[in-house]
DNA sequence: TGTACATCAGTGAACGCGCGTTCACTGATGTAC
DNA sequence: TGTACATCAGTGAACGCGCGTTCACTGATGTAC
């Protein structure tokens, strides 16, 4: 569409765009309609021809951030060929925390519960269960639940650890340039001890163990 | 001191108490200190007698979140004598899910980055540095880092997987009653796939691992 | 014990601000004939 | 191809609201003598 246009021709697209910059750069929380049609370049009353009110603005955002983070998930796991199982986890894992550390505030957003109310964004829901059930897949493909293991108690694990990690990292608690080669070093050292499993540096104590 | 008095004798403490309330009603964001003041029984000024701005409010109840995560990981362990170094870990990462399961909102802004000028807050500082220090200590006292591994891996895996499961509980992400009892069911499935490594679960694959 | 006075810790009104949303409007677009 | 007209997608002004903070004030408290 050309400049100067009284029409703008996808102004829905430029918003949610506008949306989720100003999201990485204040915070979820701190984001205005107003600075969102502002950034887009609109008055501030445009934004309500194409969603219900402020929030569907920003669960459209966050439905996109879940779409971003399952292609990432699944992409990530086929860059080696001859790779072990515990080797496409991960780098399933490596994704997962670099796409938190690309996008702080989207990662932020997207498991704030800002967006309580997620029936009423049918299309969020859905993309959000598309990124566990990879999650899930992923999990299944490459471990095997043995008898006696509660249900999901793998999956649970794994993306409980990674999850972790990706939030401590973006939220600066850890003493570490939040660049993507450190996330994905600090990843691939976590998922190693996960891999091995903590009993193996089990310590004796004073009564066994 | 008694009822009616015109001073209030202990307004501090009763605006940290206040607005710990509102941010467990609703989030950490959206707590006012006008509401803070309201719900202390005050004026929206009297608050600015005890503290600097919201701000510093804020902050007075994230130090306080703190000192009793510090508190409950420190007695958590010693519930059994004769507990292995695993068992005691999986004792301190109940505690920390269930202190999170039971102070969402609470959980959420300590770890928020709300406070980003943390510096401005020393108490606040410090009371988190403890926190860490604790857990560092609790990883140091029942594991032992073997030669080769990356300094901190065996704490980061620890904490990352932990707090990752706090977080998807109190975000229901998890489709599960946020009880206690169900938490501490679910750390203890979680810390118990930790301790045997994921490795002990792997598939051959289509060419090895 | 009584009194004068300084200080402490409240009050309530007011400030300016940015917010979400609504409204009547109007220019641009697209379609029927 | 030209024209009439419906619809679409913007504008800008306005609404009422709750916010953080400031201010002059005043009642309560505590101390010196």
């Amino acid at each position: 569409v050309s400049k100067g246009t009284y029409h703008h021709g996808d102004l829905r697209r430029a918003i949610v765009r506008s949306a989720r910059k100003l999201i990485e750069e204040r915070g979820p929380h701190d984001v205005s309609l107003r600075a969102i049609a502002k950034g887009a370049g609109v008055s501030s009353a445009a934004p309500y021809h194409h969603f219900d009110d402020r929030t569907a603005v920003i669960a459209a955002v966050a439905t996109e951030g879940f779409r971003e983070l399952t292609d990432r998930l699944g992409l990530a796991p086929t860059g080696l060929q001859d790779a072990g199982p515990l080797q496409r986890l991960q780098d399933a894992g490596i994704a997962y925390v670099c796409f938190a550390n690309d996008n702080p505030g989207l990662f932020r957003l997207m498991f704030s519960g800002l967006l309580s109310e997620r029936s009423r964004y049918p299309d969020l829901q859905e993309a959000a269960a598309a990124a566990f059930a990879m999650l899930g897949e992923l999990v299944g493909e490459n471990l095997a639940r043995p008898p006696g293991e509660a249900t999901d108690a793998l999956v649970l694990t794994a993306w409980s650890t990674v999850h972790g990690l990706a939030v401590l990292l973006i939220e600066g608690r850890l003493d570490v340039r939040q660049t993507n080669e450190d996330a994905a070093r600090l990843t691939r050292e976590v998922t190693r001890v996960l891999g091995r499993g903590l009993r193996s540096y089990s310590r004796p104590g004073r009564d066994g163990g």
